[in-house]
DNA sequence: TATTCTCAACTGGTATGGTAGAATACCACT
DNA sequence: AGTGGTATTCTACCATACCAGTTGAGAATA
């Protein structure tokens, strides 16, 4: 779900548009409260009123953007609320992915998995910029590996709410060793096929957000709504 | 998320059409497979295709229709991955929601969910239509108590895409009964903030579900794809 | 008869013009 | 200076026209 899209994905002028906006607010390159109007975004671009509208559209999907009657679009600002959501909901499902994990996990995942951590020290060491795709894909690993593939979507999506409030912090993500500690002990949990110490360990690791997000809206409450 | 709308709301000639062909769709008037065009559509409505191009998209996101570059649209059938998908999301939603619910619970939040509980029992007796809206509130409540107002919405989304299917099915639902059986278990567990008991039987409830998709997998197969 | 080609009738995608409503700036009046 | 009403100017929304692929049926051909 989210941004992903049905089918063939033709480049159309639509998804064009829609990509570009879409980075530019979750980069806040747009911030919270910027004002965008059919008509002058489709000046900027080039092209027609109708394949931004789409784009708006979309985007008000993802609650990126607040589009109103007969009023001036806005780029949204950050709910507590939904953030927290978020949160919440991608806790619930890594919980469960991890559980199937636990019942269905044998030598050959856990050899997989190692082979992921063991890039993730080597982008760390490397100083390499590719840590980030490479956590993403250690969360994707354990979902498709437990039988769950679609979760890992729902995964992204929430991690996106996320991510566009984390940009903010100063901080800006949690320590990557510690994260990748976080991640070793979890396949070592895995791999003992320990519920118990997977569970924890996902909760902990999740719970590190909680911090960032409570620092930026501390010292970022102007952009929150 | 889902189709609950941002802001106001305004009757807008789009929404409308959507709130038609979504009707229609979920309650499989229009069954998969079925072709819909632009043109075809907004003659139908006495609009023009704009709104309706909206209303296709919107419909696409939800993953019930498949808008196509330049061939015809079609009512999306069921995929028996996205439909367990569904049923996982809501199984780990509850779940976690539960748990928040068990820590919080308190004799007022019981009281509440336990006049709930007696509109249940009424509607069953009275033979009244209105069971499987107490049904939904029932786990809205529980949402609300426990400090997750947005779970349910999530949870909303995941039953719809459930709920199409088990339209086809002949139990068409799990016996009345058995769900208001199991709703009594769940707040009596609640009651005795007693999570073990209370996960236990969020599982077996939600589980009931994958013995009607399985039934409706087995002989509807034409609609899956 | 079987196969290929062509063309007409669709499809969704885009561009443009016009409309109703909301906000704002402005001006008359107190 | 402060207030009420008004006109202008913005907005998203809808309708229409056109474009570019896709499809499928029938004609032409092997």
């Amino acid at each position: 779900m989210g941004e992903t899209v049905t089918s063939v994905d033709r480049r159309t002028t639509a998804n064009a548009v829609f990509d570009d906006l879409h980075r530019e607010i979750t980069s806040l390159e747009l911030l919270p409260g910027t004002k965008l109007s059919e008509a002058e975004v489709a000046r900027r671009f080039g092209v027609s009123r109708q394949p931004v509208r789409e784009a708006f559209s979309k985007l008000d999907n993802l609650d990126l953007l607040l589009v109103r009657p007969q009023k001036a679009s806005v780029v949204r600002g950050f709910s507590i609320q939904r953030v927290a959501h978020a949160r919440f909901l991608r806790l619930a499902v890594e919980l469960e992915v991890v559980k199937r994990a636990c019942a269905v996990w044998s030598a050959s995942t856990a050899e997989i998995l190692h082979r992921n951590i063991e890039q993730q020290r080597q982008s760390l060491s490397d100083r390499s910029e590719q840590f980030h795709a490479l956590d993403f894909q250690f969360h994707k690993l354990i979902c498709e590996l437990s039988g769950c593939p679609l979760a890992v979507e729902s995964i992204a999506e929430c991690r996106q709410r996320i991510e566009r409030l984390c940009t903010l912090s100063l901080a800006r993500n949690s320590e990557p060793e510690i994260v990748l500690d976080d991640h070793e002990k979890l396949a070592e949990a895995l791999k003992d096929k320990s519920e118990e110490r997977a569970l924890a360990i996902t909760r902990l690791h999740l719970g590190r957000l909680d911090s960032i997000i409570e620092e930026v809206h501390q010292t970022h409450f102007e952009y929150f709504e």
